[in-house]
RNA sequence: GGCUCGGUAGUUCAGUUGGUUAGAACGCCGGCCUGUCACGCCGGAGGUCGAGGGUUCAAGUCCCUUCCGAGUCGCCA
């Protein structure tokens, strides 16, 4: 095994070209294949900027070419040589019309055949590259993606730095607030049975620094939530979190809007046209079904619950008259995309949505076939493909629902699906929109209560402020969500600034007087020491990058990311720790998982 | 917590109505080879079929339980 005393790399593997010809090089890097024809050796080498290739001969140093002979996959060597013209040159690779012709080759590191090959495009499962990342890290794409998001952070960094953001940290050991996602405790020794909280969101501390006079303030914070994971969703993620003093929402809007162009355009050189869209909630739900609507396609949702009130067909008059309704969406064009079969997949789709079923009515060659047309008038039937604006050749999907909640969650995650299925959608089409004028509460089920859609600090609409006791199912909220091709990407709102609107808030959600001091007691004692007007919002980083990097998983912009148990395979961790440290944290287990016996 | 899909050489997969010694490709090891770049040619090694239990003369295949991974619903102020 060889040292690198004396050696200095010259340049990386992927930036050498034609113009480098004649020059000798130094370099570092892993062996990605070796080839050895007899008398003749090629090694490409490969480092994160790509891969060259080395050549070895018969007028190559005897020990030299023994040594290049011996080199296995993902050795670790450096390399002295001339870079020259290749014999037979390549398109695979950049760097394929030249070679470096070594004359001193170092062996740094010899390594074990690999679980999976280092490849592009590998097509190793999930499981596998996680508990190998730092080898599936080695991988080109990933390399690209974890480059891509340096470049997006560092672009935040810049241009809010250039628009007079502070940078300011806050802490990770804080307070837990039960409401919202369950909290990550930590324990300390020094306060036997108490317990901090890892911060969900730096919310609350960036509302006093407003309070504070810091006037603009941005982080790039990680958060934590223990909630289950999704593709989208991880236990710990990361926010570009930012919050603005003496503004209404569109001073933040066109903020967001000129880091949003920049990073696409340095980043991707994709142009994205601003202001960007924007669109009440209630709009949003009514047109897409969704709080978070992807405008890269159509396939709207229209609502045919004044054609089908009174009409014979109970699964349809019988949402209404229950207070819910009837809506559509049609997949014009594609009624022949959809045979029966599919059709059926499509009801079992929105079964899980808790759609009770899926009517459904195909128009080929001017017949039409439907599941639904025999139980109503030719009238009905009439108005409500009039309302489908249906012509030859469309698909009509069809839920009714005593909730309207349903409807919209069945038939939005529908549209999807069909958009999904027929491959419309262009990954590299961004189109932006902001959703406005959010609810102010939901109704929790669970609870039996109105909640914050938002969180407790959320405004009220000016116009709807004397709703927020009186008329909460209609009292809107100055929270908006920037959304990208069906993706919340970030949301935020103009805060409550005053403590007697606070007290309102919290009034409206049923927390009682006790309650509000011992949980939000910091926030509203604050408040009463002048709280300048201030509003912000935070981007799910690890969203951006995803979409950014046209990878389908946040796990792919994420170097250690978790795996679905919240788990990390590589660490093995969480685990189980030590009696000891227990009693030092005055901790008692009282359930624990099976422990695997060993030995 | 629910639903769906998956787990077979190092890897990616195939494996028929349950029936001989579980196959292929790539990778790996050895040999040969002077212009390869998915190098080529010859030879070789490599399997607790995720785990446990059951049915059966016989289980990779059927049944039950369980573990692991993915997607999703609930959940995510």
């Amino acid at each position: 095994m060889d040292n690198l005393q004396g050696f200095h790399r010259s340049c990386y593997c992927g930036d050498l070209r034609m113009k480098d010809v004649g020059k000798t090089v130094s370099l570092c890097g892993w062996v990605q294949r070796q080839r050895d024809l007899g008398g003749l050796i090629f090694v490409d080498l490969r480092d994160r900027t790509g891969l060259i290739q080395l050549s070895f001969d018969d007028s190559t140093d005897k020990a030299v070419f023994d040594k290049a002979s011996s080199l296995r996959s993902e050795y670790v060597v450096a390399a002295v040589g001339t870079v020259r013209e290749r014999e037979s040159k390549t398109t695979k690779i950049p760097t394929g019309d030249i070679e470096v012709y070594v004359r001193e080759l170092r062996l740094l590191a010899r390594s074990e055949t690999p679980p999976f090959e280092i490849v592009e495009h590998s097509k190793a499962n999930d499981m596998l590259r996680l508990k190998y990342r730092y080898l599936d890290l080695r991988r080109p794409e990933m390399q690209q993606a974890i480059a891509t998001r340096h470049k997006i952070t560092k672009i935040a960094r810049d241009y809010f730095d250039e628009q007079g953001f502070l940078e300011i940290e806050t802490p990770i050991l804080t307070k837990s607030t039960p409401e919202g996602a369950r909290d990550y405790l930590v324990p300390s020794r020094v306060h036997p049975g108490k317990f901090y909280a890892l911060p969900q969101s730096p919310q609350q501390y960036k509302q006093l620094l407003m309070l504070s006079g810091f006037d603009r303030y941005f982080q790039i914070a990680r958060c934590f939530r223990d909630e289950d994971l999704r593709a989208d969703r991880q236990p710990e993620f990361t926010q570009i979190d930012l919050e603005m003093s003496f503004v209404d929402e569109e001073d933040i809007m066109t903020i967001q809007e000129g880091f949003l162009k920049r990073v696409f355009k340095e980043v991707l050189d994709v142009d994205v046209q601003t202001p960007f869209c924007r669109m009440p909630w209630q709009e949003a739900m009514d047109r897409f079904g969704s709080d978070k609507p992807d405008l890269r396609f159509g396939f709207e949702l229209r609502d045919i619950s004044d054609i089908v009130k009174d009409c014979g067909f109970g699964v349809f008059s019988g949402p209404v008259a229950a207070g819910g309704s009837v809506r559509l969406i049609n997949v014009s064009g594609h009624a022949a995309d959809f045979p029966r079969k599919k059709i059926d997949k499509l009801v079992e789709f929105v079964k899980t949505y808790k759609a009770k079923g899926l009517a459904w009515a195909r128009l080929v060659d001017g017949q039409m076939t439907s599941s639904y047309a025999k139980f109503l008038t030719q009238e009905e039937n009439e108005a409500i493909l009039a309302r489908a604006g249906a012509q030859d050749g469309d698909l009509i999907l069809i839920v009714g629902d005593e909730k309207n909640t349903v409807v919209w969650a069945a038939l939005g995650a529908l549209r999807c699906e069909v958009a999904r299925q027929l491959g419309i959608l262009d990954p590299r089409d961004f189109r932006f929109l902001w959703v406005t004028e959010f609810p102010m509460f939901e109704w929790s089920e669970e609870e039996g209560r109105y909640q914050a859609m938002h969180h407790p600090f959320t405004a009220p609409m000016v116009e709807d402020e004397d709703k927020i006791l009186t008329d909460k199912a209609n009292c809107r909220a100055r929270a908006y969500d920037i959304v990208l091709n069906g993706t919340e990407l970030g949301g935020g709102s103009i805060r409550i600034n005053t403590p007697e609107m606070q007290e309102k808030a919290f009034q409206a959600l049923g927390i009682s007087e006790e309650d509000i001091q011992e949980r939000f007691g910091h926030l509203v004692g604050a408040f009463k020491f002048g709280a300048p007007p201030h509003g912000g919002l935070a981007y799910g980083l690890d969203r951006l990058c995803m979409l950014m990097a046209g990878v389908p998983s946040i796990r792919d912009v994420i170097a250690f990311p978790k795996v679905q148990n919240a788990s990390d395979l590589m660490m093995a961790c969480p685990d189980f720790v030590d009696d000891k440290q227990l009693d030092d944290l005055s901790i008692a287990v009282t359930r624990r998982e099976q422990e695997e016996t060993e030995e």
